[in-house]
DNA sequence: CTTATTGCAAAGCGTTTGCAAGCAC
DNA sequence: GTGCTTGCAAACGCTTTGCAATAAG
């Protein structure tokens, strides 16, 4: 589980320096819990005293999706969002739209399925996103 | 009952009116093929000599999305994409990486097994994306 | 010392909105 | 006429970029 290894070779091998705000801002993905955007990230890293510029933190994101430390899922709402790799298995969304809650989930056959359409069309997968939208239990029962 | 027809009724149902607008629009969806988005709808109908500016436009998808005339679908590159929704089918798509062609396809069992998903979390789908990305049969060759 | 990195502010891009002029009914 | 609609331009929100100052190796 070293992040930060794998980073520094991933900055190494690019020619790149692994300098105080990335260490902050690795240190800050690390204390992430689900999905999380640029503007979060940078609010959780100033109220621990750590002041970044947005650009260096949209600068930054690209290294660690690239280096495998974290992945984009959702555009929600115009905003990228991500989320750890290192310790998340891959799932799917299903986002309620009247409270914004959003439900992970996954589901073997689901993944198994959409292998073989690939395989159907002669695709070759990188990556999949399936996001649901709907209307959770709760909100449901507001209606 | 067609398009036009369906679009007038939901406009007179909201107090709304049909327009000159309105109309090149929906002229403009119905010689659309596949994908489009609001900026290559705007040029499709300039090179018809319909000039509208961007506001109507973007003013303007909305109505035919509840409507039911159009319905989106993949953002992509930070735009939002539309299709028409009275000759599709649903679909997914497949998304090629490489050369940015978009392969449609259909599958019932994955639609099936999304709605066993949604129940297990007693979620009631709306409306449901999947978007795979990857490498179409003649990229993948390519490389 | 040399090259990468940062912050700032300005620019970009798709999209939205305020406003006054212009149509639809 | 009375509203809904339009175009224009300005505002928006997120993201990117130019530039000069700063830090890393």
């Amino acid at each position: 589980m070293d992040q930060t290894d794998r980073f520094r070779s991933y900055l190494k091998e690019h020619g790149l320096t692994f300098t105080a705000a990335r260490r902050a801002i690795l240190g800050g993905i690390a204390a992430s819990t689900g999905h999380f955007d640029a503007d979060q990230l940078r609010d959780q890293l100033r109220k621990k005293g750590e002041r970044l510029s947005a650009a260096t933190i949209y600068r930054t994101l690209p290294l660690f999706v690239q280096s495998g430390i974290i992945k984009e899922t959702l555009r929600a709402r115009g905003r990228s969002r991500y989320e750890r790799a290192w310790d998340s298995e891959h799932h799917d969304h299903l986002e309620c739209v009247a409270c914004g809650r959003i439900i992970e989930f996954k589901d073997d056959a689901l993944e198994t399925l959409q292998d073989k359409v690939c395989r159907k069309h002669g695709f070759t997968p990188v990556e999949h996103r399936l996001g649901i939208r709907g209307y959770c239990a709760s909100c449901r029962g507001k209606r």
